[in-house]
DNA sequence: TAGATTTCATCAACCATTTGGTTGAGAAAA
DNA sequence: TTTTCTCAACCAAATGGTTGATGAAATCTA
């Protein structure tokens, strides 16, 4: 039972750690609050991941690897590129808006280790290089520069939704939520933006 | 002669502790450290500031102070609405890319504090509701909320700039560097978006 | 104005608590 | 019986915060 144990617990140790190190940065996590949350003896960390950091470093490669494996299962739209765009935009916004743990570990990520949102960008640039093939994108446009813009949108906005919220919010009661209203401005815009005329 | 030192050593104190909670973050920011690059005893610290929240609310009250004098004091630019939004997007990107360690931590404010962007948005707003005004930014764009992704372009790219540097840099010697491009295809973005047909 | 006193500003030395990390030993599998 | 796993107790270092004392202005007093 120790290997199913084992694994278990580990499971518990990142789901615990991926929590406190999303709301409370790498430096303001504490190890001993991490061990209580995931039920297990405090040593049990520094045996698996050998140190504060080993750890983090553990949740920052799960954290990458679910968003990888969250967009290769995003259920691809139809229509031309332009439309896929816009869904696969709305799809990956989602997906972020229902993780903002991954997107605090994520975003915390990139003052230490590679970009991990890359994958997320490398499917947006495909599909901007083939609206250009197709001639719906306008040639003038950077795959690169435009991607990196609309997941800077997206993941920008959940780092910062408190502040949009405090400084945009005349909105009325019936109104869709801000975050929705987000979404679909931010999805237009990208689309819009690089559309051919 | 005890005014003017007080005066000097308080300014030394925030300017050593905006660039530690900058760089560090407030947990991972350590008070010793500040005093030292301040040159100050310690006590000094809790004397004026009581806290070590105290003093990170102390620096973060002077950084939306020093945010709102920058953004007032921008040239403003000459020509239609759109051409003065562009402007000011420009000149507010390079104000906030010059001063990271503002943006660090202003970013970190908004968990505990109201927004400290509020008047770079409104700037914004007002741009676009005078394009409105003269039928030159389309009705159903919606200033609050358009002003804020420009924000969020902004302020998102100088959060995660190695983010989109790691994965975008295709990017040619002599080409201009990506923050260029970045403040122009975002300026562009967004007049583009929003322009009247 | 000289002296007394109160207030402001500054510091070195401390301190209680917390932190990441160890130790050594015992279960449980293999 | 060797390897893997688990724990309670422990520890040195660091951390935010305190204490008590001391120049030096400012304020008051005669």
């Amino acid at each position: 039972m120790s290997r199913k144990l084992n694994n278990t617990r580990a499971l518990r140790i990142i789901a615990a750690a991926t929590a406190e190190f999303a709301k409370r940065t790498f430096e303001g996590a504490r190890v001993d609050q991490i061990a209580r949350a995931a039920r297990v003896n405090k040593q049990l960390l520094f045996y698996y991941y050998h140190s504060k950091r080993g750890l983090f470093q553990a949740v920052l490669g799960q954290a990458a690897a679910e968003l990888e494996a969250a967009l290769a299962g995003l259920p691809t739209a139809t229509g031309g590129p332009l439309q896929r765009l816009q869904g696969v935009l709305r799809a990956q916004f989602d997906f972020l808006a229902r993780r903002p743990d991954l997107v605090a570990i994520l975003a915390q990520g990139n003052r230490t280790d590679l970009a991990p949102f890359a994958p997320a960008i490398r499917r947006l640039v495909v599909l901007l290089a083939e609206g250009q093939g197709l001639g719906q994108v306008r040639d003038d446009v950077d795959p690169h520069l435009t991607a990196a813009q609309a997941l800077v949108l997206m993941v920008g906005y959940l780092q910062l939704e408190s502040v949009v919220a405090a400084s945009a919010p005349p909105l009325g009661a019936d109104e869709p939520a801000l975050r929705e209203r987000w979404k679909e401005a931010a999805a237009h815009l990208v689309v819009a933006g690089v559309a051919a005329r």
